[in-house]
RNA sequence: GUGGGCGUAGCUCAGCGGUAGAGUCCCUGACUGUGGAUCAGGAUGUCGUGGGUUCGAAUCCCAUCGCCCACCCCA
């Protein structure tokens, strides 16, 4: 509990050891998207609030008590609590149906201001895609394939798929008048949330993990039921292509996700051993959105993950990634010194990753930092050295000493070959 | 917003009325040119903050702030 200044709740710092982890990560999801055809979109992280009131819902928790909402003057402005709108928002803006880029894919931070725990900050980060105006069955398989391999991508195993259909917008009326039909009568016996999900949003009540309330809405009317033809065909069609493709998607009638926009296909990715946060990236189909925003009638199909709960679920969390350097110069003596700062320089240029000790201390402190550093070897310059026009160089992971080069071409094609020996 | 747990050295934690501790990390030396092992020495704290009880409070009481975990909800 040093210092005065703590940063605030809910956000926290990425340090060295970690930011390894993401840098891996994204690289590893960047080349899988590309693979996808899907491309960069980056969009501001403050947005009029407007914008997500009317995308997310008002009646979400996000819109009703998430946001980080500030008053801009005039306006009010939102830090963005999810992207999927913002995206439909730029898409419109710049007029990318005529564009030809209907394959957009983000990455970066958004902000909730919930109370913190684990898997579930302030400021999290996500990646996600958004795939517009291809609303056949193959189009929601293919982007439910992605998220597959990006959870793979990201080191979890033990994944499990759930997959449900809510219908279109205008037969979900008639299910959510069913539904309620169906548990009216129960209410009483429902948990003191789910009677107020009753009111507010009745599909919720199916979604609740508590006992009683599934038991108590087990024969209440399967939405599935209540799909059109269009809609029927089409989620079959999705399970058809998920089939073909390999990936086991478990149909699961209660999987209702919680922002307004969703139509049709709804699913979600699961991790194992992440108790409640165990979703790990979740999506689905808004094909009225665009048009909702302003824009013509598009459809979109699209998902967000969660990274730090990605890595959670990849056992990442708790592992700390070593620091790695080929080189790590000591000198000794003034004359030394003066050409450490040129040498480092000149191998960086020859694509050796090095670094050095500037402050002068003596060859034990050069010494620890060295090992500290995780270079393989400790190159030492002293007059002796410098006399003899040989370097000495030590390897710190064995202890070995032996005599190298001292110039900076012939230490940068030495290390090259260490590094081609150690493979 | 609700419930529970915890705040003591940079880190992990012990102490639970009588002068603030351990391990680790850091610094110095044994090794006048060698890190990681070993040994010896050293440094480090408004004991989260404010108030109260007491001759005396890290310890008991009250308040407050912060963190963690869970619920709600979500990625």
């Amino acid at each position: 509990m040093a210092g005065k200044y703590q940063s605030l709740r809910g956000f926290r710092d990425l340090l060295p050891g970690e930011t390894e982890h993401w840098q891996r990560f994204e690289a590893r999801a960047q080349r899988l998207l590309h693979a996808y055809g899907f491309r960069e979109i980056r969009v501001p992280h403050l947005e009029a609030t407007e914008l997500f009131t009317r995308s997310v819902g008002e009646a979400t928790d996000i819109v009703g008590k998430e946001m980080f909402t500030f008053e801009a003057g005039r306006d009010s402005v939102t830090l963005r609590p999810e992207m999927t709108a913002q995206v439909c928002r730029a898409y419109i803006q710049h007029g990318m149906d005529r564009l030809g880029l209907n394959r957009l894919s983000y990455i970066g931070p958004a902000f909730r201001k919930e109370r913190p725990q684990k898997g579930r900050l302030r400021q999290f980060h996500q990646i996600g895609v958004e795939l517009f105006g291809e609303a056949s069955p193959e189009a929601d398989a293919e982007v439910i394939a992605l998220g597959m391999a990006i959870v793979t991508a990201a080191g979890v195993a033990g994944t499990k798929l759930l997959i449900n259909s809510i219908g279109d917008s205008d037969t979900r009326p008639a299910f959510r008048d069913a539904l309620l039909e169906a548990l009216r009568p129960v209410a009483e016996q429902l948990c003191g949330d789910c009677q107020s999900r009753l009111e507010r949003n009745p599909l919720r009540v199916l979604d609740c993990k508590k006992k009683k309330c599934q038991e108590l809405s087990a024969d209440a009317p399967a939405i599935l039921d209540f799909l059109s033809e269009d809609a029927r065909t089409h989620f079959d069609g999705v399970l058809a292509n998920l089939e073909e493709l390999g990936i086991e998607a478990v149909v699961e009638p209660r999987l209702v996700r919680g922002l307004d926009y969703y139509v049709r296909t709804t699913f979600e990715i699961r991790a194992e051993g992440l108790g409640s946060q165990d979703t790990v990236l979740g999506g689905g189909r808004y094909d009225g959105l665009v048009r909702a925003l302003g824009g013509a009638q598009i459809t979109g199909m699209g998902w967000a993950a969660g990274l730090e709960r990605l890595f959670i679920a990849a056992g990442l969390d708790d592992q700390p990634v070593a620091p790695e350097l080929d080189l790590y110069v000591v000198t000794l003596g003034p004359k030394a010194r003066r050409m450490a700062l040129p040498l480092v320089q000149a191998l960086r240029a020859e694509g050796v990753s090095v670094s050095w000790d500037s402050s002068g201390h003596g060859l034990g402190g050069q010494m620890k930092r060295a090992g500290r550093s995780g270079a393989r070897f400790a190159v030492l310059i002293g007059d002796d050295e410098l006399s003899r026009g040989q370097a000495t160089i030590k390897d710190l992971a064995g202890g070995g000493q032996s005599e190298g080069p001292i110039d900076a071409l012939g230490l940068a094609r030495w290390t090259r070959d260490q590094r081609e020996r150690e493979g």
